[in-house]
DNA sequence: CGATAGTTTGATATCCTTCAAAACCTGTGG
DNA sequence: CCACAGGTTTTGAAGGATATCAAACTATCG
């Protein structure tokens, strides 16, 4: 299995062979976690960097009242908390949502990785760079889209995320959330979600059943949802994108 | 007057006076800009770093139907696109809201600030993570607190932010926004803005009028709004808030 | 002082939530 | 192989939050 942080880089740069080596020796401590688990928690101090390599997580937060919002889906490949080496505290937890493999990584690894190579320095920084473009398309999609659109929007950007890491399979991938994940997702009861799922079903946009979701019509999805994935900053996938939105 | 990207920077690290130097240094070049302005748009290929020194502006995005989403206020001592050097094309617009002096800075001068000063460097990255997780928080916002105490809860950020920097007077700061504003920015109508500062005026919670907000009470509005300012990373003034918070 | 942008208010429609119950899975133990 | 338990999905009915539309009112500025 090809490692997907290193698949996930090469939609941005094109790494040698020894920068691809140095990302295998990342996952060399290898955890798995049942779902439910909690990677780190809110007001943590992280000593190492987390490396999803298969399996979902979530950074969330949980108000007073109990009510938890979703801030980011990790998928495989996704990083955490290069930031540690900067901030004191988590702002937030990081949980598992399926069961899932994690790789962990001492900081004075990630350093000296750094110092080893500018280039994939300026590639990791890239992937923080995007996990903060699509913080900001979220905002957009909660503020200014309905329900139908906005998750609509979120699928679509699923699929090209997990596309990109080779996640997907014929237009299918695994989606292992509850309807009450994705309604803490997009902003939304879950009850909502499962009648908005209904009539996405019924426009045949979205086949989701036992924890996969199948897209029969990329094409149409983004279209109708307005999914523009220049957020994305896939440099050197542009084209490939393109071709699942025309098809 | 103290330069406000010193200030800020200042509540993560003891900054040396040669730093401060080098962060006057980055205010050559200053522009005017008149409100509705931008500074750039979406799709562009910035060439210079901006800093923002005097006024507001603001991050966003149009969504085709015309409809747009404001997606971070940029206040005086906020920088922005470090990413500049990594990204191709921006993803959003960066608009003026009010009248606003902004220095420009060749990224070429960026970069050799990085080389000769590990500190600022550091001290950047910091700001760029506060950045990050004031969208995180903003999602939250959006997702989960209903119209009341999400604007409440902008309303004690800004608080927090211009406190930092030095741009508030007796619990009153300049917000040069219209009501289609902040409704842009928390997800609402400007109706049902108009609707909800009426209720916080009426509760003696904000006064607001040309211009111009007083919080008179900023520690029962946070406590209101439960805000938390973990999130703002302020590790050398947090004892500030905390005091605030009491009043 | 008039023009223009922004604010305020009212009436009505829509989207989404809440509450509650039924139906459906899925895994487990007998 | 069946029965059962617990979580998840689905559906219905009713209420609440916010949007929409439209008009009046108020600042502000040349």
């Amino acid at each position: 299995m090809v490692n997907p942080l290193a698949r996930k880089l090469e939609s941005f740069a094109d790494l040698l062979p020894a920068d691809l080596d140095r990302l295998d020796n990342l996952c060399a401590d290898v955890h798995h976690y049942k779902a439910g688990e909690d990677l780190i928690k809110e007001g943590d101090r992280p000593e190492e960097v987390f490396l999803l390599l298969k399996g979902w997580a979530c950074r969330y937060k949980i108000l007073p009242e109990g009510s938890r919002q979703i801030v980011a889906y990790l998928v495989p490949g996704d990083l955490c908390d290069i930031q540690i080496f900067i901030l004191k505290e988590m702002d937030h937890a990081i949980g598992v949502l399926s069961d899932a493999q994690v790789a962990s990584i001492p900081k004075q690894k990630m350093l000296r990785l750094f110092g080893e190579s500018p280039e994939l320095f300026r590639a990791l920084w890239w992937s923080t760079l995007v996990d903060e473009s699509i913080l900001r398309e979220w905002l957009v999609n909660m503020g200014r889209r309905e329900a139908y659109h906005r998750i609509a929007h979120l699928f679509a950007e699923l699929w090209v995320r997990l596309n990109m890491v080779g996640a997907t399979d014929n237009n299918a991938f695994d989606l292992p959330l509850t309807q009450a994940d994705l309604g803490d997702t997009v902003g939304l009861t879950s009850v909502h979600v499962n009648r908005t799922l209904k009539r996405l079903r019924a426009e045949r946009l979205i086949d989701l059943s036992r924890g996969r979701l199948r897209l029969p019509d990329v094409g149409r999805l983004m279209e109708i949802t307005d999914f523009q994935p220049n957020y994305l900053h896939l440099e050197r996938r542009a084209a490939d994108v393109q071709k699942a939105m025309r098809l």
